[in-house]
RNA sequence: CGGGGCGUAGCGCAGCCUGGUAGCGCAUCUGCUUUGGGAGCAGAGGGUCGCAGGUUCGAAUCCUGCCGCCCCGACCA
């Protein structure tokens, strides 16, 4: 993409409403844009990176056999009123009605609607065991929206369903959300620990959330330090392993990690006192076994091997999308602004013309925009007739992993300048040994 | 939902107390000079002062009501 034809409003000065780094950022780099409280337009910069880790949890969730389809974010009341929870839910529930007079909702999320799904078309246990999911927006009116998009009313979510036979199948498909979501979280470039979380209201003994340690969480956060030096790397998995799955979940769940809601301080004092943490944590993701409470309401059954009829055992599983674009700002960004990781970043490299209306700087730029596209890249191309501190401002701004500069003056020596966000380190190299470097950089991440 | 604050140009703000033809910085546009970390000079355009009533010869300014937004707390992904 070239900048002079981009759509990419950065703001100098701080709007007056953000109050956090991550909101501050978004405005001032163009991706997003207030219409109401809680509610935001995403613009094209915005919208990339929104897309871009939607993309990422479609693919975790794929590979683990979970089925993607989509569901309205209109919702007739009739379902809740099935499951009791039209009344128990409150104000927070946007509710209007149509021009018939029918109860209408904006949908907080769809346990009833994929229930009614399953148990519509579902009647064997040979139909099992079934995973399904959407990424779709959904509507909470919070009380005090605030913080940008980390808590919106409009948010995006992931949703995800499991439907099993026995408890046993549906405990093996919290194992593997759990194995996702932590694969989805290091894809994005963020440490998200498992902690042991409240099952609120609907209760039940299996549930954890995803937390990524930032200073301006909304949770406070009790930790075991140990824990922080997990990862998953690219190790393999099979899915279908139960044994498999569940050491993971052992792994990375075994050492302290709670949130206020369930900290339990005696407990904590058992870790040696060097590894005791507390912090702050932005929760982006909730793993969820309930059981068959909603699938007896609902009436989810399916005949199993002995010709009985049984209720499906359920958990969901959420991931806040749209919120992790916050979180992962939160956690990665510096006084000048955003910090992408790779994993997400809207463009793969900043194309930066120290002297654009000079033919060898603009040359030497359209043949690393083309170079870098052959390579499969998406480059962005600062093109405008701007001077090198207002170009740098706004890679710097704007949070591009790398940065390629070309001058006259590298170019008398035959390089071009490759540069860091992360760490601001540079590099002279000739044009083609940063195009190929930076393939190199994204191979098997673009 | 309790407490507090703010709505004046795209953004950040002053003006309001003490009523008298709406201002500053950034951004935008034009010209010239500049050109490796948000340039300089000269000029230009842009505002129903959140909305509605009221007081007044006259309201951004005073009064009343409403709307919107933000912050602290309680609540929540």
């Amino acid at each position: 993409m070239r900048l002079s034809r981009y759509f990419l409003p950065v703001l100098k000065e701080t709007p007056a409403e953000a109050q956090i780094v991550s909101h501050r950022l978004m405005l001032r780099a163009g991706m997003i844009r207030q219409q109401a409280a809680g509610i935001y337009s995403w613009l094209p910069l915005g919208y990339k990176v929104l897309k871009r880790i939607e993309q990422i949890v479609h693919e975790e969730q794929q590979k683990a056999g979970h089925l993607p389809l989509l569901m309205p974010t209109l919702q007739s009341a009739e379902l809740w009123q099935k499951s009791g929870r039209y009344d128990a839910y409150g104000p927070e529930m946007l509710r209007f009605t149509d021009r018939h007079d029918r109860e209408m909702l904006y949908g907080p999320t769809n346990e009833e609607m994929i229930t009614d799904i399953v148990a519509a078309y579902v009647s064997s246990y040979k139909a099992l065991p079934l995973t399904l999911y959407h990424i779709q927006w959904k509507f909470r009116d919070e009380v005090r929206p605030r913080f940008g998009v980390m808590r919106g009313r409009e948010f995006l979510m992931k949703d995800g369903y499991n439907f099993d036979l026995t408890k046993e199948d549906a405990l093996h498909a919290y194992n593997r959300h759990l194995v996702t979501y932590l694969r989805t979280y290091e894809r994005m470039g963020l440490q998200a620990i498992p902690m042991r979380a409240d099952s609120g209201p609907i209760g039940g003994d299996y549930t954890h959330e995803f937390l990524v340690l930032a200073e301006t969480g909304e949770s406070e956060v009790f930790y075991d330090s140990e824990i922080t030096e997990l990862t998953f790397g690219d190790r393999a998995i099979d899915y279908d392993d139960k044994a498999e799955c569940q050491a993971v979940l052992e792994e990375f769940t075994s050492r302290y990690a709670r949130t206020d809601e369930t900290h339990d301080e005696a407990a904590f004092g058992e870790i040696p006192e060097e590894r005791r943490r507390s912090a702050r944590g932005i929760e982006v993701g909730q793993i969820f076994y309930f059981g068959t409470e909603y699938s007896e309401k609902l009436g989810a059954m399916v005949t199993d091997a002995e010709g009985q009829k049984v209720p499906l055992h359920m958990g969901s599983h959420g991931i806040g999308v749209s919120r992790l674009l916050g979180a992962i700002i939160e956690a990665s960004h510096d006084d000048k602004g955003i910090i992408w990781p790779e994993g997400v970043t809207p463009f793969h490299a900043g194309i930066v013309n120290l002297r654009q209306g000079d033919a060898a700087t603009d040359a030497a730029c359209e043949q690393l925009y083309a170079g870098l596209q052959a390579k499969g890249l998406e480059p962005l191309y600062d093109d405008r007739d701007e001077r090198a501190g207002g170009k740098f401002a706004t890679m710097d701004l704007i949070g591009l992993p790398w940065r390629v500069t070309v001058g006259p003056r590298g170019l008398e020596k035959g390089v071009v300048e490759l540069t860091s966000r992360k760490t601001g380190e540079s590099e002279e190299m000739g044009l083609e040994a940063a195009i190929d470097r930076l393939a190199q950089i994204y191979e098997g991440i673009a």
